[in-house]
DNA sequence: GCGATCACG
DNA sequence: ACGTACGTGATCGCA
């Protein structure tokens, strides 16, 4: 019925259930697991037996009754979820949180529900081809490595590799774990030029992670009566409020090498009827950081259009825009990450490779060019101490304990925590607020093409050939105009007949 | 079940 | 002197 709101605890799961039975549930009044969720986003788990304890101080009879039956616990949830509304609700108007939750999360249950149930297709054939190809390379690797090796042994076993490595090979080990040596991607490189083994085994893990988890993990979970792959869009996971992606992993497919990029075309429209729009935003997490500092000159480069790397080096080495090398600008760059990140300077110092002391420099440097930033982060920090949070620009609110540490690397983590969070977190509300605009746009114009996927900062609509024009016209304006922010928001638009191809 | 590793934004 | 970049998930080896 329609006209009758339907609550629950986990709805997305009901709705999806149900539907495989051709029962549409909507519209969505109230969910506790969200509730919960936006009341602390940290917690590692939203059970419902476990927020009766927390809000209401009961257990959940019907639930824990021995040899308690699916329709019990059924009826144990209705009751557990018709006492825990009132309370959570109240908490959340307390937290000035009910925008966000009746405006943006719950309204997105459906969203992701759909988003899911429509899932992505894959072309199988590739797959395969790929799963043999990277099997020969696997084969030819490892026969390398056990000829340098003088001897064969688990490639896989880090704990074998050091062995060979450090003690049979006596390469020297730069890096220890708590449980030997460390044999990760940065000593290897270290150790590159030192012996001919280095190289291969670079290339065996690159491989092998791409035929594990990319090639035959995903030909493993291609839904048989589909023939698509339905990840799960998780709404109460991360701390920030950005979703995340399971069984498989949809928001991190590999891109930054050109092996690990093939494995985008094997993403593909449902059929040559349609094909892939991918929008992404331009720098969303430096447009807010903008937007919630103020700083002049960060939202003087945006209204500009300029280039914010290049911008960013010239304020930071005191040079013309037009002298910028690419060097300086790769620095820069990094610089503005780390800003995002709550930056240390031995942070910054280990991602480009240089002294610390240089590392301070850029990060003084920054500071004094961008006075609003600096301003941002030490208010920032200074709010997170008094009230124990720190909120996104749609309300959403993180606690932050670790702020009052006495022990100063817990502390530094909260104060990183608390400069970082309201920048990832306000970009999710950003992004959620456009995905909800999206969907009911291509709802209400009747349209075939379908939102099937999200990664962060990135949506992906699976559009009918005869409705691209007024797609991507549709999705660019939905992303855009998600929340009015004090400098533009730009949104990067393509399409194409594979993932690989929308770039 | 956990640590190490490595894939993404 | 300490020891950190923020947020995630999958696979593998090993106890």
């Amino acid at each position: 019925d329609p006209k009758v709101l339907k609550e629950g605890h986990d709805i997305k799961q009901d709705i999806l259930l149900l539907r495989r039975y051709g029962i549409e549930v909507s519209p969505v009044g109230f969910d506790t697991m969200i509730a919960a969720y936006l009341l602390n986003p940290s917690k590692g788990s939203y059970r419902i037996r476990d927020l009766t304890q927390e809000y209401l101080g009961t257990g959940m009879d019907g639930y824990d009754a021995k040899g308690a039956d699916q329709v019990q616990k059924y009826g144990a949830t209705v009751k557990a979820v018709s006492e825990l509304k009132p309370v959570l609700a109240e908490k959340l108007e307390e937290c000035e949180m009910l925008e966000l939750y009746y405006n943006i999360e719950l309204p997105l249950v459906r969203v992701l529900a759909d988003m899911e149930y429509e899932g992505f297709s894959v072309d199988k054939g590739i797959l395969e081809v790929l799963s043999h190809d990277f099997a020969k390379q696997i084969e030819a690797l490892t026969a390398d490595i056990y000829r340098y090796a003088g001897e064969e042994f688990n490639i896989n076993s880090t704990k074998q590799l050091g062995t060979i490595l450090f003690d049979k090979l006596g390469l020297t080990a730069v890096k220890k774990t708590k449980t030997g040596y460390s044999t990760d991607v940065k000593v290897l490189e270290q150790l590159y030029g030192k012996h001919p083994i280095i190289e291969k085994l670079l290339e065996y893990r690159q491989i092998v992670k791409l035929k594990s988890t990319y090639v035959d993990g995903l030909i493993g979970i291609i839904n048989p009566e589909t023939g698509r792959i339905h990840t799960k869009l998780n709404q109460t996971v991360t701390a920030t409020g950005r979703l995340s992606s399971t069984e498989p992993n949809l928001q991190n497919i590999p891109i930054k090498t050109e092996n690990g990029r093939q494995i985008r075309k094997v993403f593909v429209p449902r059929s040559d009827e349609y094909t892939l729009v991918d929008a992404d935003y331009s720098q969303i997490e430096l447009r807010v950081l903008a937007h919630i500092s103020g700083d002049n000159g960060l939202i003087d480069t945006f209204k500009k259009n300029e280039d914010i790397h290049t911008r960013t080096a010239s304020e930071v080495f005191g040079i013309d825009i037009k002298d910028v090398t690419p060097l300086m600008r790769g620095r820069a760059k990094a610089v503005n990450f780390g800003i995002i990140y709550g930056m240390s300077d031995y942070g910054l110092s280990q991602d480009l490779k240089i002294p610390r002391k240089e590392a301070k420099k850029y990060i003084d440097s920054y500071f004094a060019r961008y006075p609003g930033v600096k301003q941002y982060m030490t208010d920032i920090v200074e709010a997170a101490r008094t009230d124990g949070y720190v909120r996104t620009i749609m309300n959403r609110r993180r606690y932050i304990p670790e702020i009052t540490s006495r022990n100063a690397v817990k502390r530094n983590f909260g104060e990183r925590i608390a400069m970082n969070t309201p920048i990832q977190g306000s970009a999710a509300d950003l992004i959620k607020i456009a995905m909800i605009k999206v969907h009911s746009e291509l709802k209400r114009r009747n349209l075939k093409s379908r939102l099937i996927l999200q990664v962060h900062d990135e949506l992906i609509v699976e559009t009918h050939k005869s409705e691209l024009q007024e797609v991507k016209k549709l999705v660019e304006e939905c992303m855009e105009n998600a929340i009015k922010l004090s400098v533009p928001v730009i949104v990067e638009i393509s399409s194409g007949d594979n993932w690989y191809n929308v770039k």
